[in-house]
DNA sequence: TCGGCGGGCGAGAGCGCTCTCACCACGCTG
DNA sequence: CAGCGTGGTGAGAGCGCTCTCGCCCGCCGA
């Protein structure tokens, strides 16, 4: 617990060089327009005087922080733990830090915190806003918009995905929901039954529609509703057994389930593949590739869609390509997904 | 993708309120010394105009952030999609949140990226730093030093465990791992095995420390180095079949690899726990209460973990209870660790 | 009645930086 | 040779806040 040292300022580097504060500056900020002596010396100034710019002074009078929020709402124990978010916030790290902006990480504890992040938020602390809101009912997002703060979301938000002016990143939930259900039926299943996830989140949703696309009128005992997490999907998979012991094939929402629902056919006798197959979502390899048999599962890249999301802030915020006056206003991005073939299906 | 307007300063607040700027400060910043009536009509100002201060302004005169810098070093994937750093950050978020801090991450991706994450340190963008540094050779703890930066290690640091002045936060892993094997002993084994865990890293070494503390003389070979994944633990737990069939209980250095080596011990026709029992480390639930058998494992409070790093790094700060002037300064915290038994042991 | 004292408030000086603008010295054109 | 850019530099005015002073006024004791 050592203590901060005095920082030598702008002005002592110009002394120190014998230049004025104003080219320091320009040195500093690229040293357009400067001789290369003066350059040199400035240059040399600073290393020796371990000069470092104040943050805060100049954040003053740019009116920019190269700093972007990044904000979970977590009502949810769960979430968190969630390995899905933790390689998304490494794909945002990856590319703020590549375009030097650091990473504000907001977390919310229950219901009166959003009113704490709202007030952060509008409070101009950052340039911009990643949030993570996973339910319908989050009222994150209207304090958001209100705060007038360049924002992109993580997952399609469930109101209003027809407003124009909302950017998001998100996988092909849908898309990649039919190939799994076609993969199944592909290998002569016709009694494939549904895990959900929780349905208030949209990638859910949009899960139980891509399975209704390729089911077009599934027997609505084959669909059994649950929420992400182990449990559920052991829950699940026991009642869809009870419902319809003539099921063989169970495409469920997310590989955490998918895991619950081998542990309950295999209590219950089935084999997977054999009297049952099996496929998750998501790819998550330290469950997916460990489950017995692996499992079969449709790939997202988390990393990329955490990249992507970063990409388009910083690029709304306009540090880069101010080429094009048109269609600078980044637009929402939804990535392909690949069926992963492995043990259970 | 909104724009941000532009924000009212403490001069038209104090404009509206009839009074000067220096009393608007004193209000916004708890109103002492000011008139009742004032305060209120300086409230009432704030209120109509949506004033929030500007933070930038602000820490230009105080130097202060109300910002601490978690550092995660990251050399492997592994480390960050595990649940155990989530836990951790989340612990840290919740504390930091009390006392109106900001939480800015700071995640290595590489050898030269240490460079940046010094600069950032030293720039004095932040009050202080809470550091993850997980192995023995990592050159960022020597960066922090020299940043002069205040700091708090979460685990014990490898390099100079006896320096006084570094602040760490870790689990009694020795102690844990005691007990671990103890519990083994008393069930009546005595071929007791041990999965190491990356002995680069503290952890993975004091957890070793402790299984030899117990097993004093122990046969060399019922210990195999893994690195905590569970592909690890599967092979370590096939090395120590093949040179110990005798083996009757395994000790794993944590969850993970304890879940791989529960799979080949199936796999190799093994009853757990009545031919061998297994203990893990960590108790990580998704994976604990996963397992088949559940794994008995010992417990460590990891979001506790991170709660008090935050909490010894604000104390030092001075930011809370500047009362005694003696021991001021934190020292280190081991935590104690819980043996939760479930069905594997 | 008057001096002194202290609580409440305002004036003003920065904090360290950026950015506009004026200035200077060139070198070029007419 | 006058005039006019033009590129390089410095002076200085802020950005929005905090905090030290010193002033004013009301109240006390003498």
């Amino acid at each position: 617990m050592t203590d901060t040292a005095p920082r030598p300022t702008l002005e002592a580097v110009a002394a120190r060089a014998g230049v004025s504060r104003a080219t320091v500056s320009r040195v500093v900020n690229g040293g357009d327009g400067v001789r290369d002596v003066l350059v040199e010396r400035v240059r040399k100034a600073v290393d020796e005087l371990g000069y470092v710019p104040n943050q805060a002074a100049r954040s003053l009078v740019t009116r920019r922080h190269d700093a972007i929020a990044v904000v979970v709402a977590e009502p949810e124990t769960r979430v968190f733990a969630d390995p899905f978010f933790a390689l998304q916030l490494r794909g945002i790290s990856k590319e703020l830090t590549a375009h030097d902006n650091q990473l504000v990480l907001l977390l919310t504890e229950g219901r009166d915190d959003h009113a704490r992040v709202g007030r952060y938020l509008a409070g101009g602390h950052v340039d911009g806003a990643l949030v993570f809101s996973l339910h319908l009912d989050d009222p994150l997002p209207e304090l958001i918009q209100r705060a007038g703060i360049p924002t992109v979301f993580g997952g399609r938000p469930g109101w209003s995905a027809d407003r124009r002016e909302v950017v998001y990143v998100d996988s092909d939930n849908r898309g990649g929901a039919r190939d799994a259900v076609r993969h199944l039926a592909g290998l002569g299943r016709s009694r494939i039954a549904h895990i959900t996830g929780a349905l208030d989140q949209t990638s859910a949703a949009d899960r139980l529609d891509g399975y209704r696309d390729v089911m077009v009128d599934a027997d609505p005992l084959l669909i059994a509703e649950a929420d992400f997490t182990p449990a559920g999907g052991e829950r699940a998979m026991r009642e869809l057994l009870e419902r319809c012991p003539d099921v063989d094939a169970v495409f469920a929402a997310n590989d955490l389930m998918a895991s619950g629902a081998l542990r309950v056919l295999r209590g219950s006798g089935r084999r997977v593949p054999d009297d049952v197959a099996v496929i998750g979502f998501d790819d998550m390899r330290p469950v997916a590739e460990q489950t017995d048999p692996p499992l079969t599962t449709v790939r997202q890249d988390i990393e990329e869609m955490g990249r992507l999301m970063a990409r388009l802030l910083l690029r709304g915020l306009d540090r880069d390509a101010p080429r094009e006056g048109v269609g600078t206003t980044p637009s929402s991005v939804v990535l392909p997904t690949t069926l992963v073939r492995r043990g259970s299906a």
